[in-house]
RNA sequence: GGGCGGUUAGCUCAGCUGGUCAGAGCGCCUGCCUUACAAGCAGGAGGUCGCAGGUUCGAGCCCUGCACUGCCCA
């Protein structure tokens, strides 16, 4: 290749791909260069855009938290991502693909709390304000690290979008929003049961406890009846340091045992109080004793039950699960030391029965696996329903598409049994509710806008609610918030709903359930872009949810820094290069199961890396060589790159029709040449389907039997005849294929190795401008399936035959790999034309001196037979007789069963009457293949002697 | 307790509306440093599709039960 200057430029490519040495100079030019930003189009623009077939895909990553580092899961996910995305944008569709991160309230503050505590200092010393300022402080200095990761894997987001839950823009959205709700009357605020952490001390939801089962104990204890009888009602609990604030034992109405007890009153031990003995239904009579100690302040059900009964309620711990003075002389101890005090003074007063092993579930804290207390306390609550009710509605109308689909199950099975959303929390760092507090009158005034008069009274002393909103309220208003809601923007007209969300199961509910519950509710009353009412449809945060599975290590097990057995992605993309990780990810991410992730994969990965990296070296150092001998201009004018891709502008991605191009056309010219083009329609056409139903898997496994097998192991070599001849013409046409079927399976497998194929592409055209600054922006190959050429596939599939045939017949005789031996073939119809008119190839590939075509069938050693036709190795080395025979032996055995059942069938009178006659037609087929390859091989085993 | 998955080659997994469907990669065995690639090439071996019934002309595939296993919810 020539550059500008004349002089010689070779593409000089290392012998082994190191990805090391390009991925960091990439993943910055593709920042540098702003590729993957999208201007929003002008209306004329997207309906030109429309006209022309495509559409706009818009995805949101969902947003790591900002205090994050990039785990596996993160890099499946964003894989899956930029696959689709990358493949979007090169299929012509608008894709954008929106970064951010989540503010996430409790992980920040606590990681700022303990890096105060290792000051000195506490948040409590520093004060709000001062604490949230050094979050901030924080935040800027590390909380970009997690999205540098991602740059650095060559995700093709748009970082001029890049968003912060926290931002200005998106806080004014979740202040409107709940302000709205608060207006429709589904917020409320009041003292109710929640989750208590008592080590983060705030509240937080249902979703954010994981029940773990655990062995503990059902103790029993008695509460002596207080009318002296000295009778008792058992009672059996798995926390008796709860007792204390008891304030009634309940029992089944129905229950015989307890019937004469009914409204008498107990002796509470230790506390000295009498409580009542109240009946409800909600009581098993079985479990237990059947009689059940009732605490409203700190069990979920007694709660209810008190509320039901009109009982009192009292908290007998404080908000780091201390013992209050409404414990007596219990006050100040903490809750384990609280029981083990109560347990032994019970047992001292021969009030402790029996104490049985018990298997229950206990709640821990998600963030920091501590166990949570159920506390009653003030919180503000969304009243989920009405919002559920239409998130349910837009997915059955199927306006929400799952995949898998057994997903949407899980999500109706959730929606439908949802309870109200706990949505304040005790926290410093996050949304400040927006509501205000009166010192005069002690209403509450919700604003947008911070009030200076109490709504109600009028009064100036107002103080702001000090909780913050859950970080999930925020992030489940990304949707809308991304694109400026509540503002009426260009960017919400043209990229709401978005087309799509991938993620994982684990944020179904917590996130996915919850973007569709705020994003219907919002925009129903938002007009479409045209002016029309808006339709549910078109209410949704996105039309499709991916769900994909969790990465395991090698032996299945969830990752964890407890096990100690997480992988870090960048660790392994640094040992292997990012294409080889994400071609892992992608190979394994079937639906429904997760991915066990071995680095023996990767392995193979990077090897079929360095497989495509030096196919590349081969056409580069044959184009160098070719443009030589012609001088840079062979026969059909000056060679500039891109008229190879003009010139068969077939393989550009558009959808063409080879038959009108004579270049390379499916339909002309050599066997090979027909058969990789055929090769590359069929493969980007099956890796288009599979993109379309999300399987990642089948589309990576195309590409790599397409790279590796058809290209690499057989085009390739085939080729090779071509470029080695003395024929001018031969050798044009073989090069112009040759580049033409590398550069469009390049492009074709750039969304998922993006590094490698860039390195490539732009080698490619090394010392010619390319058509594009990144092989990212060109267009992905696509055919309709009818362009493929069959006859060629089938004539090729012959071939191949013949030369594995022959090669099997070599490796029997024990013929040395270098020795070039003489074969004899016999065929019939279209395998004799097959491989009389590609013998050159077959000699080649199979390493054979001569071919004679004979007609009688061969007899002696070395014959490998196929139903079409039969080789002979002419070798006078001595077969291997032993293993001759047995080879043939399970042969014949093979073929004796494929007959016997076969047979079978086709005597089956029902078979031939019930069965499509393409079934019967093809066993047929097989069977009379079967006996006419029996027939032979009996034959050979024969004369084995 | 309720619900949802999974069980196919030594390992990790595909396998579409039941038939031409028993597959891939890795690993393993044998032989080759053949000038793109030993991270490679060539040729092989390897499975009663968890178990037991049933439906069907025909079952990895559909039904029932069982066993083991994972997850979600209470």
């Amino acid at each position: 290749m020539k550059d500008a200057g004349g002089r010689e430029r070779r593409r000089e490519l290392p012998k082994a791909y190191d990805p090391t040495a390009i991925e960091d100079r990439w993943a910055e030019y593709w920042v540098r260069e702003r590729l993957f930003e999208v201007k929003t189009p002008e209306p004329s623009e997207l309906a030109k855009l429309r006209a022309e077939g495509h559409n706009v895909f818009a995805i949101l990553l969902p947003p790591p938290n900002v205090t994050g580092r990039l785990h596996m899961g993160h890099m499946l996910n964003q894989t899956e991502m930029d696959i689709l995305t990358r493949w979007r944008r090169m299929r012509g569709d608008l894709a954008l693909w929106l970064p951010g991160t989540d503010h996430a309230g409790i992980a920040t503050q606590m990681m700022v709390e303990k890096k105060l505590a290792t000051e000195g200092t506490s948040r409590q010393q520093l004060g709000r304000e001062t604490f949230v300022e050094r979050v901030w402080e924080w935040k800027r200095h590390y909380g970009g690290a997690i999205l540098d990761q991602m740059k650095r894997l060559g995700a093709s987001v748009d970082w001029s979008r890049e968003y912060f839950t926290m931002d200005e823009n998106l806080s004014i959205a979740v202040r409107e929003a709940f302000v709205r709700l608060h207006e429709q009357g589904l917020i409320y605020r009041g003292m109710y049961i929640v989750n208590w952490c008592p080590r983060c001390q705030t509240a937080i939801s249902d979703l954010e406890v994981t029940h773990e089962e655990q062995q503990g104990k059902l103790w029993e204890i008695r509460y002596p009846v207080a009318d002296g009888s000295g009778e008792f009602i058992t009672v059996a609990t798995t926390r008796p340091e709860t007792m204390l604030g008891d304030v009634a034992v309940a029992v089944h109405p129905d229950d015989e045992r307890y019937r004469h007890l009914h409204g008498k009153l107990l002796h509470l031990p230790l506390m000295g109080r009498e409580i009542p003995v109240i009946t409800d239904e909600w009581v098993t009579a079985e479990f237990g004793t059947g009689a059940v100690k009732v605490t409203p302040a700190h069990d979920p059900n007694d709660f209810e039950l008190g509320q039901r009964h009109g009982l009192s309620s009292i908290s007998v711990m404080d908000e780091t699960a201390h013992m209050t003075a409404e414990a007596g002389s219990y006050a100040g101890l903490d809750r384990y030391e609280a029981r083990r005090r109560v347990l032994e003074d019970l047992q001292a007063q021969g009030l402790l029965g029996g104490a049985r092993d018990h298997v229950n579930a206990i709640g821990k804290c998600d963030r920091c696996k501590t166990v949570v207390e159920p506390r009653l306390s003030t919180q503000w609550f969304v009243k989920i329903q009405p919002l559920a009710d239409r998130a349910i509605a837009a997915a059955e109308q199927g306006y929400i598409r799952f995949t898998p689909e057994q997903y949407a199950k899980t999500y109706y099975e959730w929606m439908r049994n949802i309870h109200d959303w706990c949505i304040s929390r005790q926290l410093w760092w996050g949304h400040r509710i927006p509501a205000w507090h009166c010192g005069t009158c002690q209403q509450i005034t919700v604003a947008r806008e911070t009030p200076t008069q109490c709504a109600h009274c009028g009064s100036a002393a107002l103080k702001q609610e000090t909780d913050v909103l859950d970080t999930w309220f925020s992030s489940g208003l990304l949707p809308v918030s991304v694109f400026g809601w509540p503002r009426r923007t260009r960017d919400f007209d043209v990229f709401y709903p978005t087309q799509l969300l991938v993620t994982g199961f684990d944020i179904l509910f917590f996130w996915v359930a919850r973007m569709i519950m705020l994003g219907c509710w919002f925009t129903k009353d938002l007009r479409m872009p045209d002016g029309s009412e808006r339709d549910l449809k078109d209410t949704v945060p996105f039309r499709e949810v991916y769900i994909h599975a969790l990465v395991r290590d090698a032996e299945r097990q969830k990752m964890s820094k407890t096990k100690g057995n997480v992988i870090d992605p960048i660790e392994i993309v640094k040992r292997y290069g990012t294409d080889a990780v994400r071609f892992t990810l992608a190979s394994m991410a079937s639906p429904g199961t997760d991915i066990a992730f071995s680095e023996g994969r990767t392995e193979g990965y990077r090897a079929f890396a360095n497989k495509i990296w030096n196919a590349a070296r081969f056409i580069f150092m044959n184009v160098d060589k070719w443009l030589a001998e012609t001088g840079g201009h062979p026969g059909s004018g000056s060679l500039d790159l891109r008229d190879v891709n003009r010139r068969n502008a077939v393989f550009l991605g558009y959808p063409a029709n080879p038959a009108a191009d004579a270049h390379g056309s499916a339909n002309a010219g050599p066997l090979e040449h027909r058969w990789i083009v055929s090769r590359l329609y069929g493969t980007a056409a099956g890796v288009n389907s599979a993109l379309q139903n999300y399987r990642f898997d089948e589309a990576a496994g195309l590409l790599y039997q397409f790279f590796w097998g058809d290209f690499c192991d057989w085009y390739l070599e085939i080729v090779k005849l071509s470029l080695d001849s003395g024929d001018p013409a031969k050798k044009t046409m073989a090069m112009l294929v040759l580049l033409a079927v590398f550069e469009s399976a390049l492009r074709m497998l750039s969304p998922f190795m993006p590094f490698l194929t860039e390195e490539l592409w732009q080698a490619y055209y090394q010392g010619r401008p390319a058509p594009a600054r990144s092989i990212a922006l060109m267009p992905y190959p696509y055919t309709e399936d009818q362009v493929r050429d069959q006859e060629a596939e089938t004539q090729m599939e012959i071939l191949q035959s013949a030369i594995t045939s022959a090669r099997a017949a070599r490796k029997d005789l024990g013929v040395e790999e270098k020795a070039s031996v003489p074969l004899r073939v016999r065929a019939h119809g279209e395998a004799r034309s097959v491989i009389s008119e590609n013998q050159p190839i077959i000699a080649r590939l199979a390493r054979l001196s001569r071919i004679d075509v004979i007609d009688q069938a061969p007899t002696g050693s070395g014959i490998r037979s196929t139903p079409q036709f039969d080789v002979q190795v002419i070798y006078e080395k001595k077969i291997d007789v032993v293993a001759e025979r047995e080879r043939l032996g399970k042969e014949i055995a093979k073929l004796e069963k494929v007959i016997a059942s076969a047979e079978r069938q086709l005597q089956n009178s029902a078979f031939l009457a019930k069965a499509p006659a393409a079934v019967v037609d093809g066993l047929r087929r097989q069977e009379a293949d079967a006996r006419l390859l029996l027939d032979k091989t009996r034959k050979g085993l024969e004369e084995l002697g």
